[in-house]
DNA sequence: AGCGCCCCGTAC
DNA sequence: GACGTACGGGGCGCTA
């Protein structure tokens, strides 16, 4: 089902170190330490000796090299710095780096040290008079890259992004730790490697004192360079160029802008030869190590020189293939073995390392090319296992093929139901919490964890009725979210590049006309600035303050208010609408999108939300717009692949029927038994209108009643929402819960239920605390009310689609069907399905949502098919 | 520069 | 303060 397992034929860490010359030339890294450095000296907390010697930097650098040589295994290392002394840089201007502060007497005093330490591990210092590390690390990256050689470049400095591309990439290891490859570039920048010093010549750098252009800052610079592909060619079409804070700069700043980019262009023939045998990996001197830590008080460090204390932790590598074999036939077969599978990109290919432990303190991990060997095993149903996030676990063994079976315990869902209210469900965070440990990170040592945590969680999670839940509703959806995360859902990134040109076009007008009507010239996405414009220097009536009355709300509502008083708050909310489209979905979706694919992955968190619900990020796929006009354009975006279509279903009213169904009410079962529209009943209860009397107005206040009771309604609430006073809203609640009057009872026994027991349970015995229900402070008290109402409700919903999407799941797989689920969106799903097999996996669609469970009232399922996903047609 | 917070707006 | 659940963008102040 998930795309095809890439070739694993790359070399891998580990492979055979010693080889010479001929066959595969092997990875040179270059480390831009000075850059590092830096960034460890302001990362990192303070760290010093006994007397006041100051260490952190020498630390943190030392973490880096040893993780990245154990991480990646490079054959060649250099660490390359700068010499004291002016550049060629400086001879073009004199500005150059003059914003740069004075190296911290902290962070100089460690200089010597690092040396010391790269002169104990053999990595040699790089540098050449006159010119910068970049420049070093650009020529030798060349003449690398010239001898076949994979280079990795070490940096967290954007400028060096210009140097990525063929043989050339980049970690940046205080961030991701992955490997940048020209695609990537392009993601973060959003212009191509060699375009990064014209983007840099616009925009400028503070840090280097690279002037730039005035007035163009991150976001101008990339859409010019986008548009014209050069600093040359922009600054010959600056004409052109609609936009008049950008125009200027690009005229009046001609000179300023070209020396820029002269400034922020790597030099690539510095007068340096590449010499391998210098730069080839060696074992460190274990004894200036040793003199290192001492001096520097790296007790932990120390600790690795002594006879192994005690042998309390057992972790180790099975490093062939008989060891794995060996391993493998000595397995227990009568317990859960604890697994940690970690799955990295690794230039280009996809390495994929296990680990196993079937004992406290013990733990044997798998190097990448042997994970292979533990396919049959992974694969068994009977063999059990104990992982850490199950879904991720799928996900990463099916990129090689893999496909994992005998789940049994999964500590993420495990501590995720036995407190949804609570964050940090990761492993270390549980760790530190259950054992006041810290994970070193170490595979095998994560697998030990992972054990431990399954022995101590499995029980609680068993004594606190939840066995039922996890073993048929949350273990058996993780590998199903896997796959749809895996499938991803295509979009069409050109149909939404185009609208934003469009989109871009209507904001600039808006934003024209906001200057003129207010007659002042800010930013209009600053709630703040807009504050002060609309209230204090035009005086405007402002209605309330926002958050600790710090500033004005400039939120809809008052906008809309003002709305009579004069043109300009009116087209501020155009505005609002429009740059929010923009920014959040038409700009943000093509960016993310998979360029191998033209498909969009999102993560679907299971263990996210207080009530049971998924939710999703990167890119949030739950939230894409519907109700305008422009948002339905953004909808239309979301295709299906040629020869399929979407078929989607959603829940009619799964809510209310389920508070239909857990109040009995009989007013309102009796209403969805006769299929009746639940709005117009409740606008005849409420405002004694019967329905054919009844207008839009009275069907539309019906509904925020229904929903608002759902939400535990207050008269306030009603009241704001509907535009009516507090009093009518009371009156209109009053009516509701006279004529339904279950629903009274159902809130009063779940409010008291809740107090004996500080939490509340949904139909499927899912559990969130509610420790505020007896709290003294009123508003977290009625917080508390609110969200013990509420949670039965959306959560109990938010398990029978659950329920739903692993039985649609298995019939479709049942009846071969090649239909795929793609997205789950609360209370719709989402399917591609081949045009030939749609009325097929419909019905299975229908059955599956609408059959999922009994209740004492119909559950009713809305299909419908299109292709794409605004212009679905009921089926 | 990076993070966290706020405000605001999108969905169900 | 004032109806539930999410995620994310832009602004902005803080901090290292």
């Amino acid at each position: 089902m998930s795309p095809p397992a890439k070739s694993k034929k790359t070399a891998k860490p580990g492979d055979e170190p010693g080889r010479k010359g001929s066959s595969r030339p092997g990875r040179l890294f270059l480390i831009d330490s000075m850059n590092y450095i830096f960034r460890a000296y302001y990362a990192l907390p303070r760290l010093s000796t006994r007397a006041g010697l100051a260490t952190g930097a020498v630390y943190g650098f030392h973490n880096m090299l040893r993780k990245l040589l154990q991480d990646y295994r490079p054959e060649y290392v250099g660490a390359v710095f700068d010499l004291e002394g002016p550049t060629f840089r400086h001879e073009a201007f004199a500005d150059y780096k003059a914003n740069r502060e004075e190296m911290p007497d902290e962070l100089a005093s460690q200089l010597p040290y690092i040396r010391q330490l790269l002169d104990a591990v053999r990595v040699p210092v790089l540098a050449h008079p006159g010119y910068e590390a970049d420049d070093v690390i650009g020529t030798l990256a060349r003449q690398a890259a010239a001898r076949n050689l994979e280079v990795v470049i070490i940096t967290s400095d954007k400028d060096m992004l210009q140097l990525v591309g063929g043989r050339v990439s980049l970690i940046n290891p205080m961030k991701d730790d992955l490997l940048c490859d020209r695609d990537k570039v392009i993601e973060i920048m959003g212009v191509a490697p060699e375009q990064v010093p014209d983007l840099l010549a616009l925009q400028g750098d503070a840090v280097d004192n690279i002037p730039g252009a005035p007035g163009i800052g991150a976001k101008g610079a990339r859409e010019l360079i986008q548009k014209y592909g050069s600093v040359e060619a922009c600054l010959e079409h600056a004409a052109e160029v609609s936009r008049k804070t950008y125009r200027e700069a690009l005229t009046n700043h001609r000179d300023q802008i070209l020396l820029s980019k002269q400034l922020a262009t790597i030099e690539t023939a510095v007068p340096v030869e590449l010499s391998l045998d210098a730069v080839r990996v060696s074992e460190p001197d274990r004894e200036k190590l040793q003199e290192l830590y001492q001096e520097m008080e790296f007790t932990t460090l120390l600790r690795e020189f002594l006879p192994s204390a005690a042998g309390r932790k057992d972790y180790q590598e099975l490093a062939s293939e008989d060891a794995v074999r060996e391993f493998l036939r000595g397995l227990p077969t009568d317990q859960a073995i604890a697994l940690a599978v970690r799955s990295e990109e690794l230039l280009a290919s996809n390495l994929t390392t296990a680990a196993l432990s079937t004992a406290a303190g013990e733990g044997r991990s798998i190097p990448a090319a042997l994970t292979h060997m533990l396919k049959d095993w992974l694969e068994d149903p009977r063999s059990l296992k104990a992982v850490h996030d199950a879904k991720s676990a799928h996900a990463a063994l099916e990129r090689q093929g893999i496909h994992l079976q005998g789940v049994r315990h999964d500590t993420l869902l495990y501590s995720y139901l036995l407190d949804a209210t609570e964050s940090g469900h990761e492993l270390a965070n549980q760790v530190e919490r259950r054992f006041g440990a810290k994970p070193s990170g170490e595979i095998a040592e994560e697998a030990d964890w992972v054990g431990q945590l399954a022995r101590v969680l499995e029980p609680e999670m068993e004594a606190s009725g939840l066995r039922r839940l996890y073993d048929e509703i949350e273990l058996p959806l993780a590998p199903i979210l896997a796959e749809m995360e895996a499938w991803g859902v295509k979009l069409d990134g050109a149909q939404l590049r185009k609208l934003s040109v469009w989109v871009e076009a209507e904001v600039e007008r808006l934003t024209g006309e906001i200057y003129k009507l207010t007659g002042a010239e800010f930013n209009i996405n600053s709630p703040k600035q807009l504050g002060e414009v609309l209230f204090e220097k035009m005086g405007l009536p402002a209605s309330r303050k926002s958050g600790k009355s710090k500033s004005f709300s400039t939120a809809v509502d008052v906008l809309e208010q003002l709305s009579a008083l004069h043109e300009a708050p009116r087209r501020v909310l155009e505005y609002r609408q429009l740059s929010k489209l923009k920014s959040t979905y038409i700009d943000a979706l093509p960016r993310l999108l998979n360029p191998a694919t033209g498909r969009l992955h999102t993560r679907f968190n299971q263990a996210g939300t207080a009530t049971g619900r998924l939710s999703s990020s990167n890119p949030n796929l739950q939230n894409i717009p519907i109700r305008t006009e422009l948002g339905r354009r953004i909808r239309a975006a979301f295709v299906a692949e040629k020869g399929y279509l979407l078929l989607a279903a959603d829940y009619s009213q799964i809510e209310l029927r389920l508070l239909a169904h857990l109040s009995g009410d009989p007013l309102l079962v009796e209403a969805f038994r006769q299929g009746e529209d639940i709005h117009e009943r409740t606008a005849a209860a409420v405002f004694g209108v019967p329905p054919d009397e009844q207008n839009e107005d009275h069907r539309r206040r019906a509904k925020a009643v229904n929903y608002g009771i759902v939400y535990g309604l207050s008269p306030f609430g009603l009241a704001q929402q509907l535009g009516i006073s507090q009093a009518e809203a009371a009156e209109f609640i009053d009516q509701y819960f006279n004529r339904y009057r279950g629903v009274r009872k159902f809130i009063d026994s779940t409010l008291a239920e809740v107090l004996r027991d500080g939490q509340v349970r949904t139909l499927f015995g899912r559990l969130r605390k509610i420790p505020d229900i007896g709290s003294k402070n009123k508003s977290l008290r009625q917080f508390a009310e609110r969200t013990a109402i509420n949670t039965p409700i959306q959560g109990g919903a938010a398990d029978l689609m659950k329920i739903a999407m692993i039985g649609v799941h298995r019939a479709l797989r049942e009846q071969k069907s090649s239909a795929r689920m793609l997205l789950q969106v609360h209370d719709e799903l989402v399917l591609e399905v081949p045009e030939k097999q749609v009325q097929q996996a419909a019905a299975v669609l229908r059955e599956g949502m609408e059959q999922v469970y009994a209740l004492d009232v119909p559950l009713v399922a809305n299909v419908s098919v299109g292709p794409n996903w605004r212009d679905m047609e009921e089926l």
